[in-house]
DNA sequence: TAAAAATACTCCATAGGTATTTTAT
DNA sequence: ATAAAATACCTATGGAGTATTTTTA
């Protein structure tokens, strides 16, 4: 697991679907699904569920989500903690 | 910035040289010079202070080295919280 | 039938390795 | 002289892309 899959994951999860994910992650869909399927693969649970049409966070989603921003938003803090420019 | 630098920036403040680092990192002294040369290039400091025969934690490694190990162990409590086995 | 995810395949950037050089006791 | 980090160079894995095929409202 690497930060890129949290970054990927969290994308995913606050626009719905992979198309828009893409974007704001600036990579393809098809790099976003690899990349979920990868992180789900590792942490041995669906995190969406793909019965729909669109994704929907599964219940393990949901608690990886909190886990993902928070160590996003720490790594963010310590880059911030050192940026002396 | 990925989850391998943390882990690897760790392993050298813990052991104190790479060559031990790598070691327990699993990976050769080379591969922690060139990631950790990364690490500090995108934080914009060094983390290590080089004066010396043995690696010396910065301040700004030592600010680093509290975020790294929260972060680290953030994932792991994610994994934790979602191991179902 | 339209809009999404999944998948085959291809490519190349780079993580990681070996071997060597540099540096500081 | 020795023990460490840095570096030059090489290889191969896998991240990312394009194109296509499912899948399901």
């Amino acid at each position: 697991m690497e930060l890129r899959h949290l970054r990927y994951f969290v994308a995913i999860a606050e626009a719905g679907t992979m198309a828009r994910a893409a974007e704001t992650a600036h990579v393809t869909q098809s790099t976003l699904s690899h990349q979920l399927a990868q992180l789900e693969a590792e942490v041995g649970t669906l995190l969406f569920e793909r019965a729909r049409r669109a994704l929907r966070l599964s219940e393990a989603g949901g608690v990886w989500l909190g886990y993902a921003r928070g160590v996003l938003a720490q790594v963010a803090e310590a880059r911030a903690a050192t940026a002396c420019d």
